[in-house]
DNA sequence: AACACGATGGACT
DNA sequence: GTCCATCGTGTTA
């Protein structure tokens, strides 16, 4: 399949919940430039009442991408190192998005060794976070970029994927119990591109 | 105007 | 398992 034939995500996809958005974003494919990645991690920062979320406190500059329209990205600095990615959800003035925790190399393997300055073609390459914005070569400036249209970053359409995992979202020991404990993250079932498989189960 | 700390990752014991 | 790099943001005063 060339590269071209890949179809857009529309922003319709993204004017959901942010937990309904999550789980179909698995298994689709991120595109920038010459590399393109499959989805297999992501978590739900919903809106309203969610204590993990960036937006608790309102609107900030930092977190305006995810008050603002849906199918943006919002890439916010993590410990002063890491570029982490997230597409906002919901409709416009709900403060809502989903965070990309983990992907799996589609095409550009050699690309995205280099960037993440990794020799390895396994799951260490692009399981987590800050590892998904490496290897998109992504950083704050990103923030507000619409990946329902072409060019830069996009999220392409591919297809459903089978079984999914659920578990509580990872690093958010600052949230309230509801909000620690609730399931949250979701991965592709059977795969190993993901950066904490304990404490995911069959949905 | 200060200050504490984070939706992490890599190196090391 | 532990330690910590590194800095912008949001909170508090």
């Amino acid at each position: 399949m060339a590269a071209d034939d890949y179809r857009l995500l529309q922003r319709s996809f993204f004017a959901r919940d942010a937990l309904d958005v999550a789980r179909d974003l698995l298994g689709k494919l991120l595109r920038r430039d010459g590399v393109i990645v499959r989805i297999t991690e992501v978590e739900a920062y919903r809106h309203p009442n969610d204590s993990a979320n960036h937006c608790r406190f309102g609107l900030t500059e930092r977190n305006a991408a995810m008050w603002g329209p849906p199918g943006r990205a919002y890439v916010y600095l993590c410990y002063g190192i890491h570029n982490m990615l997230n597409l906002s959800t919901n409709e416009e003035g709900e403060g809502a998005a989903v965070l990309i925790r983990s992907a799996e190399p589609v095409l550009g393997l050699t690309e995205i060794q280099r960037r993440r300055g990794a020799t390895t073609t396994g799951p260490t390459l692009l399981t987590g976070p800050g590892k998904v914005g490496q290897a998109l070569q992504l950083d704050t400036s990103w923030s507000h970029h619409p990946v329902t249209e072409p060019g830069g970053l996009e999220a392409l359409d591919a297809p459903a994927v089978g079984e999914i995992l659920a578990g509580p979202r990872v690093g958010i020991d600052f949230a309230a119990p509801a909000d620690r404990d609730a399931p949250w993250r979701l991965a592709v079932a059977g795969t190993k591109w993901v950066s904490a498989p304990k404490g995911l189960r069959p949905v």
